[in-house]
DNA sequence: GCGAGCGACG
DNA sequence: CGTCGCTCGC
């Protein structure tokens, strides 16, 4: 059974609902993750996704901020809402279907200057990866699939510029670092970067500030397909639908998709 | 010669932008009055009127709210910023052009009790209206046309329910009588009611807060254009461009249309 | 209901 | 640059 699954941080669903739609009718994902609903659950513009057949809502939201959702044609056979840091931020939520487990992360962005005595917001980044450490290592994920926003851009050349952005949050060693600790610790794999590497476009993320940002391509890959070593063996592939950054009023990170054989 | 002037409370040029520009495109009027622009002159957004032909601009914004604002093809003879409040609100400029003179009004809403001594917002209405009068006994109008979102229904037929309205702010019987004075103290003519009357639609504005606008049909005619005597003598039509009301994201307020043989 | 500006957050 | 929620104004 092929079954697609497509992530995205929308960047407030109800202002890319339109969008969100659109990418849905032309890619007909079975499971759509998104990150930064930002909208309370009761909010949630649920008609619209069940016009197109989606009529399963897996939601964890919060006022204004974060959020994460799974949205799915078929019913999941569980949902778990998780909350890893303690601080109910609407980080991460997973079910279990079509005989495998999804998860969709929101992990913090991490504030602006990378130090953790004077930076709370980097703390909090870092305690969030030592908790998913904990958490892979806990689980010893079997027919697991991770996704979502992750926030750091792990390997020198999924930047822009690793020299002009190695003190930059979402770049910098100890980000990396805590990041690729654990892709090991829950034999995790990339299943991004095990299909498309540079010169193709791996970045998912360019900031609202640069203008023209397909000139400079001033880009970061921050979001990520992780899957677990039963899952590496399958057949797949993945888009990454940068398209949608040239949209008009268009969120800053693009939608990744996964495309497996189970 | 013929010209064309076009009256419009967009409610933000910034956000109506668009639809200004086809509007512009569409009737290709040789001077536009917008009231309720809320901008600032330095971010007034000339650069796309500019592209249109419209290469002179005659504004008074302020922060926030209100602010009209007068384009044109041809250069001004002269223009005026007035102030009759003397609160600098942004609510009259004045030019003079094809050898007639345009002023172009945004008269105080009011607020919402129809109360002088409890609503300092009303008692500015009826003073500007009062200050009006006063500038129109001063002026003895000639060659002249004033137009803009005056804010009053005056006529009983000039809401959707004068019963219902008779003591709603806009169509109250103060608010009537004192810009009927300021109509008769002017020999102001009232160019559209002179042209258009009821079934054909008069109303200018519709309310945001109720929906599907034309069904219930709840307008007020709330936006005018008064001519002087020797204007009234001139062959002219008027059109109400009411289709922009049901444009997505639309001003409350419609487009009011002349075109006059000078 | 839909503009505006603000400060927080990204 | 562009979300949010807030308050204000119409």
């Amino acid at each position: 059974m092929i079954i697609k699954i497509l992530s995205w941080n929308v960047n407030s669903i109800r202002t890319r609902l339109e969008q969100v739609l659109n990418v849905c009718q032309k890619y007909k994902p079975d499971i759509i993750c998104l990150q930064e609903t930002k909208v309370i659950n009761d909010s949630f513009p649920k008609n619209e996704f069940l016009k197109l057949g989606y009529s399963h809502f897996y939601l964890h939201g919060v006022p204004s901020y974060n959020g994460v959702a799974i949205i799915t044609q078929k019913k999941a056979e569980s949902f778990d809402i998780l909350d890893l840091s303690q601080l109910n931020q609407g980080r991460q939520i997973g079910i279990s279907i079509f005989g495998i487990n999804i998860h969709n992360f929101y992990i913090p962005s991490g504030g602006d200057v990378p130090d953790q005595k004077i930076n709370l917001k980097f703390k909090n980044k870092l305690d969030f990866l030592k908790a998913l450490i904990s958490w892979s290592k806990k689980i010893r994920p079997k027919n697991f699939l991770i996704c979502g926003d992750f926030n750091i851009a792990p390997f020198e050349d999924d930047v822009w510029s690793h020299k002009q952005l190695k003190d930059v949050v979402s770049h910098t060693d100890i980000e990396r670092k805590y990041l690729l600790k654990f892709l090991e610790v829950g034999n995790w794999n990339d299943a991004v970067r095990a299909r498309i590497n540079p010169p193709e476009n791996i970045f998912t993320w360019w900031s609202y500030r640069s203008k023209d940002f397909k000139i400079n391509n001033k880009g970061r890959r921050l979001d990520h397909i992780w899957i677990s070593n039963d899952l590496k063996k399958k057949n797949y592939s993945i888009k990454i639908l940068d398209y949608t950054r040239t949209l008009s009023r268009p969120s800053d990170h693009v939608p990744i998709k996964i495309k497996i054989n189970l």
